[in-house]
DNA sequence: TCTGGGGTCCTAGGACCC
DNA sequence: TCTGGGGTCCTAGGACCC
């Protein structure tokens, strides 16, 4: 038997829990963002379809979402709703004889041993559909990178499988933004290079990268457009490195008694998350975003590592302390940092740290892969 | 852009040390 | 001062993802 990597996606999660519990919405533009008032200040979190067809897409602000398609149904998101939803599908996916990755609200990579991943892949679309009524498509590949990739191929409802030796069949000739965890940016630093392909970027100079993209992203860059990706699938639970809330203001503040005390509510709501976890914070850091869209931060670190609420709020009013733009604020941010080496747990010290990886980023070792030839290797 | 909220990781530069 | 050459740690910013 072989070993496939399947990326298992929810097709339009959050308008499709809508839909089951709202059954008339069926076939209409659904989009659902911020509190669901379109008038105000909010991106969309997911659009269905029927919404999509008229340009409406996640990220989108709300106010162009109702511009755009003027007869959605714009609702709010209801974060218990899609807990409880989320959690049952993994529940199903946690029954299967893999090991499971969970990404998301609606995204799990899953680690088979199958010599028929497509009839794999297609037990758990009927298993999910059986439990939620959710439709959701998966990607096959070799690894996680080609799995998550392959699934957007097979959407809506649909299986597709991308492997090393379909690769540059499928991806050659699609701009580098493509790839998973190029963005807008980083496809327009590389265009500025002459890159516009991922074919192009996977015959790429490593060193060249590297000079322009720093030692470790430069050569990953390469290796993500060769399709090749070593990172395992971690079935082990998620342990957050940081909590953190914040809010943009519906009008901007330009009072800092108000600014003072919106950081301190802020501050209060992070503990109340960090106790729940009764995991010691040693640093936080403070977010202030102005009228201009422009974003700054100042950290404070923690003496000690503590949990107590009013270090912690104190904290983060020294930090606020360092800004001296005061101009007009558009969003506030508290963040919560727990300390990396000790866990909750007292834990055995060998000289893990960066050892498992779970990330898409590049491990140690092939940081520096010796001028290795960039196509054509296995992974 | 009229641009959310909750996260993660990498990079560059300065401080500090020997 | 004509001012080394690493290492390591910390911070703020950047980019990306869901």
């Amino acid at each position: 038997m072989a070993g496939w990597v399947l990326h298992v996606d929810l097709d339009q999660f959050l308008a499709a829990v809508e839909v089951l519990r709202r059954p008339e919405l069926r076939g209409l533009p659904v989009v659902v963002g911020g509190d669901g008032d379109p008038t105000k200040r909010g991106v969309v979190s997911t659009a269905s379809y029927e919404a999509r067809a008229h340009g409406v897409h996640s990220g989108l602000p709300l106010r162009l979402a109702a511009r755009r398609c003027p007869d959605a149904v714009f609702l709010p998101v209801d974060k218990p709703a899609y807990d409880a939803v989320s959690a049952a599908v993994m529940a199903v996916l946690r029954e299967l004889d893999a090991v499971v990755e969970v990404l998301g609200w609606d995204e799990a990579f899953l680690a088979v041993e199958t010599d028929d991943p497509e009839a794999y892949a297609r037990d758990v679309q009927r298993r999910v559909r059986a439990a939620t009524a959710l439709d959701c498509s998966i990607g096959i590949g070799d690894n996680r990178l080609q799995a998550k990739l392959a699934t957007d191929m097979g959407k809506p409802a649909g299986v597709f499988r991308l492997t090393t030796a379909s690769w540059f069949d499928v991806l050659g000739d699609r701009p580098t933004d493509a790839l998973w965890g190029i963005g807008r940016k980083t496809a327009k630093k590389l265009a500025a290079l002459g890159i516009d392909t991922v074919r192009q970027l996977a015959a790429a100079d490593r060193e060249a990268m590297a000079a322009a993209f720093g030692p470790a992203t430069g050569p990953w860059l390469v290796r993500l457009a060769n399709g090749r990706d070593r990172s395992p699938v971690v079935g082990t639970p998620y342990v957050a490195r940081s909590r953190s809330r914040e809010t943009t203001f519906q009008t901007d503040l330009v009072d800092w008694d108000d600014v003072r005390r919106e950081v301190a509510v802020l501050a209060r709501r992070v503990v109340d998350d960090v106790v729940a976890e009764q995991r010691p914070v040693v640093r936080v850091v403070v977010k202030v975003r102005h009228a201009p869209f422009f974003t700054s931060t100042h950290g404070q670190p923690l003496g000690q590592a503590t949990s107590d609420a009013a270090v912690i709020e104190a904290a983060a009013l020294a930090a606020l302390d360092r800004f001296e733009d005061r101009r007009p604020v558009r969003l506030l941010g508290v963040r919560a940092e727990f300390s990396r080496s000790a866990a909750p747990e007292p834990e055995q010290k060998p000289e893990p740290e960066q050892k498992p990886e779970l990330e898409q980023k590049p491990e140690l070792e092939q940081r520096v892969p010796a001028r290795e030839p960039t196509v054509g290797e296995p992974t």
